[in-house]
Parts: C-alpha cells; sequence; structure tokens
DNA sequence: ACCTGAACACCGTTCAAGT
DNA sequence: ACCTGAACACCGTTCAAGT
C-alpha cells in the first residue's frame, strides 16, 4: 500500500506538536494580538488546535504559566551596562524600560506583583540592578533590600497605570471633583494643596522624580 | 377583609430594601466571613435573596464596589494625631495599620492598587500622611508627590504579602532553589549575596526598613 | 419607576476515558 | 504514557419583561 499518511486530511498540515514552549508562544502572540486581558486557558487551547485540560500537561496553573511569561518578556530588556553611563542614570532607564514592558500588559503587571517571577532574565535584571547599586557605593545588604523596593515600585507603576489608562468607569474628573468637595475644616492641608497630590507634574516627571527619591533614601543608608 | 400580609408568606419576614449602603454591608460581611476572594456580584446577590442584575441598579460595576468598599474598611483605621508621638513614628504606625488591612482582604488590596478609592475616609487617611510630612519639614509639593508614594508602597505590599501567602503553588523553597542555580560566571552578585535578596531579614522588619527608606529619600528632596 | 429571571458570553480546573 | 471531551462549578453584565 503505498505511504499517503493517513494524518494529511486535517486543514492545518502539521499541528506543532504541544510543549511548554509551545504554550508560552502562543500565550505571547495572544497578548501581542488581543492584548494581556484576552490571555485566557481556554483561548490559548484554542490557539493550539486542543482543548483546555491539554494545556495542564504542561503547566501547573495560571499562576505559573504567568511567571514564565514574565521572565519571557524580561529577555526583551536590554540589561547591559558600558560603564560609562552613570551609574544612576543607568538604573533609571533600566526601571522605566522594565515598567514600560508591564504597562501594557495589565494582566501581567497584576501577575508580577503576585508571583515571583524566578527565570534566568529575571536573575539577569536583578544582577544588574545590584551591579550599579554597589557600584554606586550603596552595601552589599542595603543593595539586596533596595532591589526588592526599585522592583516594588517599578511593578506597582506599570499596575497603576495600566489601570488608570483602562479605565474602568473611573476617571481623573471624579477625583478631582471629590477633591474639590473636601471639606476646609476636615482636611484643611488637602484644600490646600488641592488637586496638586494627585495630578501634579506629567506621568514621566513623577515617575522620574519617584525613583531619584528611592535612591536618595537607599543612599543615605549607606553611609 | 381583614389586614393579614400576604407577604407575610415569606421565610425571612422582612427582606430589607436593597440600597448601597447594604449592598456594602452585605459585601463586607462576606468578605469577614468568607474571605475577599469569595465576594463576588452573584455571591453577593444571594446574599441579598435576589438575583445579580439587581445589585447593577445600585453599583456601577465591580470596579466601583471595591472601591466602595475600600473607603468603608478605612474607616476602621486610627487616623488620629497627638501631636506628641514623633511624626516619623507615627506615619510609619498608620502606613503599616493601612498595609495590615488589606493584606487580609487579598482581592481588595488588588483592587485599591487599581483605583482611585475616592471617600471621605480616604481622604482622611491623606490628610493625615500630609500633616504629618509636612510637620516633619517636607515641603508641599513634595508632600503631595509623597503621599502616591507611600501609599504605592503600602498597598504594593498588601499585595505582595496576601499573595505569597496565598502561595498559588509557588513557594519560597522554588525561588531559592533558582537563585542557588545562580551561574556564577552569569551573576557574580547574585551569587555572592545568595538568598539574601529575598530574604534577609523578617517581614516586619523589612517594611520598616522599605517605610523609613521612603522617609529618608522624602527628607533628602526637601533641603 | 423599580426590580429581576433568564440569557449571553465567558471563566479555571479536573477526571474518566480514549489512543 | 500521553492526551483530551466533557463536565463541574463557577464568573460579570445586560436586557426584555414583569410588578
Amino acid at each position: 500500500m503505498s505511504r499517503t499518511e493517513p494524518i494529511s486530511r486535517r486543514e492545518r498540515p502539521s499541528k506543532p506538536p504541544l510543549s511548554r514552549a509551545a504554550i508560552v508562544d502562543a500565550a505571547l502572540s495572544i497578548i501581542e494580538r488581543d492584548g494581556a486581558d484576552k490571555l485566557t486557558m481556554r483561548r490559548l487551547a484554542g490557539e493550539l488546535d486542543t482543548g483546555p485540560a491539554s494545556l495542564y500537561v504542561y503547566v501547573k496553573n495560571t499562576t505559573e504559566l504567568n511567571a514564565q511569561l514574565i521572565d519571557r518578556l524580561l529577555k526583551e530588556l536590554d540589561l547591559s551596562w558600558d560603564g560609562v553611563e552613570p551609574w544612576r542614570e543607568r538604573l533609571r532607564r533600566v526601571l522605566s524600560d522594565y515598567s514600560a514592558l508591564l504597562t501594557s500588559r495589565t494582566e501581567l503587571a497584576n501577575a508580577a506583583l503576585l508571583v515571583w517571577p524566578d527565570g534566568a532574565n529575571y536573575l539577569d535584571l536583578i544582577e544588574l540592578l545590584v551591579r550599579l547599586l554597589l557600584s554606586g557605593g550603596v552595601s552589599e545588604q542595603t543593595a539586596a533590600r533596595s532591589v526588592d523596593l526599585l522592583l516594588q515600585h517599578a511593578t506597582a507603576s506599570a499596575v497603576e497605570w495600566a489601570g488608570h489608562a483602562r479605565q474602568d468607569g473611573q476617571d481623573l474628573a471624579d477625583l478631582t471633583a471629590t477633591l474639590a468637595s473636601a471639606d476646609e475644616a476636615r482636611h484643611p492641608n488637602l484644600a490646600r494643596l488641592g488637586a496638586a497630590v494627585f495630578t501634579d507634574g506629567g506621568h514621566d516627571e513623577r515617575g522620574r522624580w519617584a525613583i531619584d527619591t528611592l535612591l536618595d533614601g537607599i543612599l543615605a543608608r549607606s553611609e
């Protein structure tokens, strides 16, 4: 008999075999195409031409998948340092790169706060942060803790920004209205400062201010 | 005919009328009884003996409900200041109270990062923070921005802690294993610091360190 | 006007059964 | 051994219809 493959009946001729890597790839392309909020186990299974149960052979649960995804995304970060660019500037740059990476992927940003995204690229990022801090004269113990604080800030900023951009019904107008209604007797300081509490300066400028403030605090710990 | 109420047939004799306040109350009791992760629109409707559609007469969506809930929870915070307790200590205390309030309510902690929880109690909290900062000699502009940074840190810490306590399959052991596997050539600094990056010091001590670092940074901005 | 049953369009995860 | 159909146990939100 001739060796015509009976499998060749299928439309998509060679459905690639499932694997952890194939799943992460498919997840990434859903995120790029439809947005991170559209990434679900069921949709991901659909993308791979199978049922959702099949994914659970390769990933334990959604949390684990997210951790994997975050690490994969981190690969896109430039983590080099020429040693010429001042360490403080390099630190600012890598943190805002990291934030930007997550801001357009709301659900992942959220996951990044909840999971410890273990993985080689995450380690690379931490390594760079530690290296920069040490070169700035920060003590080893302080550097270790600062990494946490800096990444927490960058991640939380991404979550906030992604959330506010999404605007689930809320907007800045509501907030400034609430603030304007602040009773002068009950909130004398707020009444004086007004909307500056929330809106003073642009996003970039505030981000830069925050990182500089963090760094000043960190440097103060190292004397 | 006698004026026997036909309504008295019902088991729970007087189902309270729906209202925004009643909904928030019911939501709070679900959170207290079953945990914040069990709070859903459908369950909430069940608690109030009605269908989920009825809730949408009083709240726009889940996000709005969460904002409401956070403000209500904030009412439980002690926001007084005798002016005798050093401002820095008072600030530390209110921030860790706020964190603790959210840590046991995972989903709300998450929401607190995403929504601007407008409401009277939130304003009270901000007012206290501004007041403490100003009394510490911080400039008005710096105080306004610092409030953001301090609350972001406290909220993000609550989210992280709640998440790690939940342990969706991940645990510290995984992470320290990853860290131990850090290639010495690729991650010389990490290899030297080891697990200290993640585990040095207890939760409370690290929290205190972070707030002090933040405050030192803030004070450095004000000279 | 105020409320809601029922439907729409989804979820994550498990498990028994198939190859 | 590896994979998956089908089911379990849910979601948030809308809308046409009822009182």
